[in-house]
DNA sequence: TCTGTAATTGAAAGAATTTTTCAATTAGCG
DNA sequence: CGCTAATTGAAAAATTCTTTCAATTACAGA
């Protein structure tokens, strides 16, 4: 999984440092994590050098950006998958199960083409209830 | 409309003043503004009190504050829906029918307890195809 | 394997955004 | 109309992210 991310790296003519791997590495390890808790997974690298991977692995379509309220977060994009985010605890659960009726999207006939979407759905997890 | 948030301030026993009101003004002008925006409507206005009011309408209900990927926008609540940000321009709009349909969300039997949702739609929009 | 070079790194400075503090002002109750 | 607790806003601080630039390094080609 980490070599497919490497790959991509390499295949679009950037080079695979020790940085990156650790980046990658680190965000393997946890999905949403904030900035802090990734850089907390890879002491060695600066700060400038996370922020401009998470750039350059969100360029690729590696990682992708999440902002459900506090904050940026990040995580390997890897499959389709939207979250649940429990109100009380903060906690971030993912679903694979897309709810999206295609049918009763009436984007398109706006002449809107869809190219992906994103769906957050709140409310108290069960060990909150 | 605004009469209906100055009564919900009231009603939760806040006060309801100029500057408050102003800020619920600038909302009202237009959805999806940045802060720089609504300031832009409310001159008179201190920094700080347009973060607080924001922050007091928020807990009322009566704003939404979103993250689309380019910093912080503020929107009235009002109805339910959604939006289509244009990846291209930028242009976000927003569309009322809700395309989920509930006996997909899988979540419920998880004992996760549904109490919103946020849907954003990606793509391309007419004039940028 | 070695070398040259363009890409990458990171410390420091800077910019942008949001929060805290606190003295002065004010909305609205009685 | 006056009192008081709530509100305001200027300044300072905290947080988050970006730019700059000199030093370092990955890796393609010899």
């Amino acid at each position: 999984m980490l070599e497919a991310a490497i790959g991509k790296m390499r295949g679009g003519g950037y080079k695979a440092t020790p940085q990156r791997t650790a980046v990658l590495r680190a965000l393997a390890e946890e999905q949403h994590q904030s900035l802090e808790e990734i850089r907390a997974r890879c002491p060695g690298v600066g700060l400038v050098t996370v922020y401009r991977t998470l750039d350059l692995l969100g360029e690729l379509g590696i990682v992708r950006r999440l902002d459900l309220g506090d904050g940026a977060r990040y995580e390997m994009a890897e499959d389709h998958h939207h979250h649940a985010i429990c109100e009380s605890c903060g906690d971030i659960s993912e679903f694979e199960k897309c709810p999206l009726d295609p049918t009763l999207l009436p984007l398109e006939a706006s002449d809107f083409e869809v190219r992906s979407h994103s769906l957050e759905v709140y409310g108290r997890c069960a060990a909150c209830r």
